[in-house]
DNA sequence: TATTGTTATACTCTATAACTATA
DNA sequence: TATAGTTATAGAGTATAACAATA
């Protein structure tokens, strides 16, 4: 199943490099990038869906709608998410100068700060997962990966 | 920010495949392919707890209490999943035979056709987000995410 | 009429604490 | 006493439907 998370530690690392299929070596991986990056996250007491509001809004200043887009969630489950990231002082909403129905939502300073702590930790994870590759490895495994997020668009 | 998921597309695959480092490729990856299995799953009417659930359920017959180590969640939480999938008849409960205060979960045919589904739609997905990449390129990623996967145990 | 955002509602998912029943 | 599991409770996160305000 691609479903199980990296269940049991197995040992020997090439000896089993080998045993998984493209799809089940993905899906794995996805599972245990997710899990540091989650736990990283709740250090600093935020959900996965939180630190991926403030990735958003590093270098935006979306609408509800927009951040919707963004998240791929409803506009209703939006605006709950902003009340409470609102409400930790994390963001903070503003009326549109040009449409009087629209928000637009910006990363508050403290927003900011939390999520470069959760970045930080997160990059120590991964530089420690790939610390056994090669340098050519590593920067293979970037290319491929970047390579088919890229085609995925 | 790695929590950023795909956002924008951005055209030309492999001209972008040099501008994100290593931690963003790997995290953008992970939520490509965590994506497009939740999607497949929610084809399914499942999340993707339940969904890796019945994944770490095909070969095994666990304890409540195994069922939450597997799945790092408390064993409140696996009562109320178990619940869930049981009301659907994905899984059963049965009492242990050894130990009076154990119950051993398993998966109904209902459940493991469920989940093959979801795998089968999974695998196709992630044929077509690699299907730009040779061969010799796709065994290379696999080798490079087995051996991280691996690594970390 | 269409769009932006919120509210009301219902459900899943999760943890903590207290409980029951075994061991 | 310790362990396996459930229950009670609280809260985050999500969607659908109905609504208000604005376009």
């Amino acid at each position: 199943m691609p479903t199980a998370p990296p269940t049991e530690g197995r040992g020997k690392a090439r000896a089993d490099a080998g045993d998984l299929n493209l799809m089940d070596a993905l899906a794995q991986l996805s599972f245990m990038v997710q899990g540091a990056l989650a736990k990283r996250a709740a250090d600093q007491d935020l959900s996965l869906i939180q630190t991926r509001l403030l990735g958003v809004l590093r270098d935006r200043r979306p609408t509800m709608q927009e951040v919707a887009q963004l998240l791929e969630l409803d506009k209703s489950s939006v605006t709950g998410l902003i009340n409470r990231a609102e409400r930790r002082g994390l963001v903070q909403r503003s009326p549109s100068s040009e449409d009087r129905r629209s928000v637009h939502v910006t990363l508050s300073p403290v927003g900011r700060r939390v999520a470069q702590k959760v970045v930080r930790a997160f990059q120590h994870d991964i530089d420690a997962a790939t610390a056994h590759l090669t340098k050519a490895e590593r920067d293979r495994l970037r290319q491929l990966a970047a390579s088919v997020v890229a085609e995925a668009g």
